[in-house]
DNA sequence: ACAACAATTATACAACCGGATAACAGCTGT
DNA sequence: ACAGCTGTTATCCGGTTGTATAATTGTTGT
């Protein structure tokens, strides 16, 4: 009886970028499941329909495949919170602000898996300096793009310090109906974030906000 | 020449809750310094000063006494924030919301360790029910006492609405700007973060706060 | 003093971690 | 058809993790 033949996975060649996408996705999804610790590279590996050593082919190291997943996320939030300007009415300052904060509190931003991944890695932004300059570029950027649209409403002088303060208020009160929202999903009815955000930022700039639905 | 004596560590009988104290403590301070991966058991006990096996003499495994420095840095942080109203005057509300802000803005609420530790663990909450009920109760315990707080301002009717709309509001304008400075510790002034919370919690309600400085 | 009890240490273990290396196999060009 | 490139798998390695268990020792009561 002959041994059995040494059966060996087969595969398809695809391209780097595919396989990246794949890997960076599967990090992504399996933080927002278990937290960091449950994205081990065999575990990222048997998501993405790969074998643990592909990983390293693709990544000089879990660590630089972390960086890449965690600045998909915070990209791709900014960004969509970025093109949801686009629909709205370019010469109506507060439409525009009303859109912006809306996209916050609709998918994929307010996605209990980006949700989760911005938790998960927040504390590794303190330490390592790789994510740290990711949290910074994306954190900024983010908040510049909402001091902008501050700026731009009436009876605003633009580069007043009361824009950047009234940024950083605005900033943090989405910031924590985020969290509030992903530490406890089923706390808050249908839409309620987005009315106490509409609300809260209007009563922190001293205006009505419509709400753009 | 003898084989030399097997020296075993001298050690000090200690009574079970000066070590489950000096457990937690070594096991917030690890999370803090290096987000949770750095609290091995190894390492939580040799910053407790023990051998790693008296762990799981005092816990029933590793998860429990995560779950026990989970709930110390909560419900530290929630009681020193009610120890703060004391000082405030009793019949004036608005003085006593200010003191209720203010608290989250100075040691020991807003401490690099707590709030890294609070970070760390709040994606945890999300799935393990010990973990979820302990976040449950303290978020909610002080939301509550927010409220009440609110609830109390003149022109209000207790149990309104409005009232927990506000409180969700205004609690995450607290938490954003908490996590702001635990993530970007020196973006903000001196008493910035502060300054900006009691002006947003102000034009939340539509009053002006005092600063209880 | 001495015995009994419990707090603490010491050791062992299976599972898993990230990384390194070598063998294999699916494409592509000719 | 076939040779070469490289994407991919397979296997191994040292170190670490949480946990289980046995041996030891400090303490306390008598």
């Amino acid at each position: 009886m002959p041994a059995p033949a040494p059966t060996r996975r087969p595969y398809r060649r695809e391209g780097e970028e595919k396989r990246r996408d794949d890997l960076v996705a599967a990090c992504i999804q399996l933080v927002a499941e278990g937290g960091t610790e449950a994205a081990t590279v065999r575990a990222i590996a048997e998501r993405a329909g790969v074998t643990p050593g592909l990983i390293r082919h693709y990544f000089s190291s879990k660590d630089e495949l972390t960086r890449a997943a965690y600045r998909s996320v915070m990209e791709g939030m900014t960004q969509s919170v970025v093109l949801s300007l686009g629909d709205a009415v370019a010469n109506d300052p507060a439409a525009r602000l009303s859109a912006f904060v809306a996209a916050n509190f609709r998918p994929p931003v307010l996605d209990p898996v980006t949700l989760a991944v911005w938790a998960a890695y927040l504390h590794r932004s303190r330490t390592d300096p790789g994510m740290r300059a990711v949290h910074e570029a994306t954190y900024l950027g983010y908040r510049n793009r909402l001091e902008a649209l501050i700026a731009a409403l009436p009876g605003r002088t633009a580069g007043a310090a009361r824009n950047r303060r009234d940024a950083i208020a605005c900033n943090a009160l989405i910031d924590g109906l985020w969290i509030e929202g992903a530490a406890l999903p089923q706390g808050f009815g249908d839409g309620e974030l987005l009315s106490v955000a509409l609300s809260g930022v209007g009563a922190i700039l001293g205006l009505s906000l419509p709400d753009p639905a």
